[in-house]
DNA sequence: GGTGATCGTGCGTAGA
């Protein structure tokens, strides 16, 4: 036999590896000849666990760190002993893109091992498919919304298909966390158990998991133990970060990135002061070397790479600077990925959260921040995208605050967004980031689930449904009476009907619904208009955005103007034209967390100044930590200004938001500014006095809070469900009554301490 | 007196 282990234990890399000794031989060679120094750690911890194959893993390792030998490594190991029919390994990514990249390097990894690899994805042709379908083995790569189709479309298939499956991979794992598409996969998964009859062990690859502990219980909902977790000890990589301080001396709606103007024909982009600084800035740190600029807007994103690329033409240089966002089209977001990946030019791809997750992009030099990151876990997700191998990982942020004048409002003079770049940072540093959220109802996938269900097996009893979705499934949230009412909604919007013998069916509404190909996404997308110029498809605007023949904007790192517009399908075409506005996208905000506001009210009171702070940015901490002290922040969070009350709980989004509900229940009218609330027509007295009355009161549920919320119809699915439903969905995902009652407790408690 | 305000992901078949 040629596949020895000696073979393999004279060239150096398996040495004193236990890990590798498990190995299969034939997987052995295979990392002989990859000529691979040794294993790396992550793969030496998971080998075993995935070996064995009856208990779920998680892996939580950085970027490059090996994950995914670490997975197929030890499940080919296992696979290539037995090669019958049937899916054996089931890789579950996020990303088309990172599954055509996954799928070259497995594909790579099993040619010499007879495993048969596999993908499944929209751009994956049919002839291929079915193919699969009709004898499938081996390894298989697909997207959650791919597999909800093999159920819809081919559910009586499912158990031939997957019946031998003995491994799931899921890529990415944090990218689902919290979402109604992370719901979608686990009830995809527990669904494939149900059907196939039994338990499959998971595998969850992840770099940026806040508490390890949570995103475990993640992997598998009601799981009796908790999985494996493989999680090694950062391996000591240097990291040089720095937050660079900016003024803005201009109005607001000056602003570049904001610009919006009458008459756009005539508008010019002719940035204040502060937008030139830092543009002048990133064009002397970025230009020479391959790096990312993310921004947290697409508009950003727009306007920073129209200003560079204005910059390098304005010196006769070749335009090194490219933006990369969801609205552009795949051809020009390819040509980027590809420009910086081939190195030939030095790149800058100036982008949004596009460029977080795991796609190959080659050696970046480092990575800018635009504006004050969204979260810890995103600011280290973007960080790990630079200093691969031995290289430094380097990350600058760069801050903007306004001028501080007469007419500032107060909560603008703390430069909060200077303290919260700060406040991340040091966290960051401290190992830190977001734990994924506590788990919300997600009815409008629950919508989604039921259809799916009873499409699959034609009619259904509604206990049955219960059982597998909420009783033991992934839906567990939802008590049996709800589900009732849930089923009744479905009911009444002819989704579902109720045959004579008591099951349920589909009803003409969820027909329709089931039989489109959207159907089988979970998550919301937004109606949209192409924008192409001569034949070349540049990407699209939401529908939100109105746009006049003749209109001016930037797109694509470049300036348009509208030639005419096909209204029944929806396309702009556009021609090269000088002068133009950015674009505005419609979004719904961000939430920031408990943590991270905690630690902004430390760094108000603190009076150390972080190493990692520009001198203009220290000059902005020291004015930001004056007006706090001039506010008398320190010694109480009320301010009181004229015939209004502002408030400061320094707590994250969701409590801020739940206090605010519960002031209004008292009549107050309450507006969130940033960090601070306002209550207009109070006093710091009545105030007080009120809150005092709700502490003392039986807690408000949040249900009934959500209940006044106007506009609770954010996702897919959400107008089937009654106001009852809708406001505990609501609530579930967007409220914190406990924290807003520790808040007031806290706070009215320390108010008495100091004899009031 | 009122501001300003995330991102991203994905899908199949029939018919020419």
């Amino acid at each position: 036999m040629t596949d020895s282990l000696a073979s393999g234990s004279e060239s150096g890399p398996p040495q004193g590896s236990r890990a590798f000794l498990l190995l299969h031989p034939r997987v052995q060679r295979w990392v002989w000849r990859a000529k691979w120094p040794a294993l790396r750690p992550v793969q030496e911890q998971a080998i075993a666990p995935v070996l064995a194959a009856d208990e779920d893993v998680l892996i939580a390792a950085g970027t490059a760190q090996g994950k995914t030998e670490a997975a197929f490594l030890p499940i080919c190991s296992r696979l290539v002993e037995c090669s019958g029919p049937g899916v054996r390994a089931l890789y579950v990514g996020p990303l088309k893109a990172l599954i055509n990249d996954q799928f070259r390097r497995l594909d790579e990894m099993c040619e010499g091992l007879a495993i048969p690899v596999h993908r499944w994805h929209g751009d994956v042709s049919a002839a291929k498919k079915s193919k699969l379908v009709k004898s499938p083995s081996g390894i298989l790569l697909i997207t959650p919304e791919s597999l909800e189709a093999q159920f819809v479309l081919r559910g009586t298939r499912i158990v031939k298909i997957f019946g031998q499956l003995e491994h799931v991979v899921l890529d990415e794992f944090h990218a689902y966390l919290g979402s109604e598409r992370g719901r979608q996969l686990q009830s995809l998964l527990h669904r494939l158990e149900l059907a196939i009859r039994r338990r499959v062990p998971r595998v969850g690859l992840s770099a940026t998991l806040g508490d390890v502990s949570l995103a475990a219980a993640a992997l598998r909902p009601l799981a009796p133990r908790h999985p494996t977790i493989v999680s090694p000890s950062n391996s000591g990589q240097e990291l040089r970060v720095q937050i660079r301080g900016y003024r803005i001396d201009a109005p607001r709606d000056q602003d570049l990135g904001t610009a919006s103007s009458d008459d756009s024909r005539t508008f010019k982009i002719e940035a204040p002061g502060s937008v030139v600084d830092i543009c002048a800035d990133l064009f002397e740190v970025l230009r020479g070397s391959n790096n990312l600029l993310f921004t947290n807007s697409r508009s950003d994103t727009e306007a920073i790479s129209d200003r560079l690329r204005t910059m390098c033409e304005e010196r006769r240089l070749p335009n090194e600077f490219f933006p990369h966002h969801g609205n552009l089209s795949k051809e020009i977001r390819e040509d980027v990925e590809r420009r910086l990946k081939e190195g030939r030019a030095p790149v800058t791809a100036v982008c949004t959260s596009t460029l977080e997750l795991g796609i190959d992009l080659g050696a970046v030099t480092s990575v800018a921040q635009y504006g004050p990151p969204m979260s810890v876990a995103a600011m280290r997700q973007r960080l790990g995208r630079s200093g691969r191998r031995d290289e430094p990982a380097v990350l600058r942020i760069y801050v903007r605050e306004h001028e501080v004048t007469e007419k500032t409002a107060p909560e603008d003079s703390l430069r909060a967004g200077l303290v919260q770049s700060i406040a991340m940072l040091n966290l960051l540093l401290n190992g830190w980031c977001e734990p994924p959220p506590p788990a919300a109802l997600h009815l409008s996938t629950l919508v989604q689930q039921t259809l799916s269900m009873i499409s699959r097996h034609g009619s259904v009893r509604a206990g049955d449904l219960w059982n597998a979705l909420c009783d033991r499934g992934p839906f567990n949230g939802l008590d049996a009476p709800s589900y009732g009412i849930f089923l009744r909604d479905l009911g009444r919007s002819d989704l579902v009907t109720q045959l004579g013998d008591g099951t349920l069916t589909l009803g003409l509404g969820g027909e329709r619904l089931v039989s489109h190909y959207s159907f089988f996404t979970a998550f919301q997308t937004p109606e949209e208009w192409r924008v192409c110029t001569g034949t070349r498809d540049l990407g699209s605007l939401p529908l939100s955005e109105p746009l006049m023949e003749g209109a001016h904007f930037v797109f694509a790192g470049r300036r348009w103007r509208v030639a005419s517009l096909d209204e029944d399908r929806r396309v702009l075409y556009v021609v090269p034209a000088p002068g133009a506005p950015v674009p505005r996208f419609a979004g719904a905000g961000g939430t920031v967390h408990g943590r991270v506001r905690q630690e902004m009210l430390a760094v108000y009171q603190s009076a150390e100044v972080p190493q990692f702070l520009d001198s203009l940015a220290v000059d902005l901490l020291d004015e930001g930590r004056k007006n706090f002290a001039r506010l008398g922040l320190h010694e109480t969070p009320f301010l009181a200004e004229g015939t209004h009350v502002r408030f400061f709980p320094w707590r994250g989004d969701h409590v801020m938001d739940t206090i605010a509900l519960l002031l209004q229940r008292r009549g107050a009218a309450v507006t969130r500014t940033g960090v601070a609330l306002s209550v207009t027509a109070w006093d710091v007295d009545r105030l007080r006095e009120e809150l005092r009355c709700l502490a003392r009161a039986e807690f408000a549920s949040a249900v009934d809070l959500a209940a006044a919320v106007g506009n609770k119809c954010t996702e897919k699915h959400d107008q089937f469900l009654s106001d009852g439903l809708l406001a505990a969905d609501y609530a579930s995902k967007r409220l914190d009554t406990e924290g807003a009652y520790d808040w007031m407790v806290e706070t009215l408690a320390a108010l008495e301490a100091e004899g009031e």
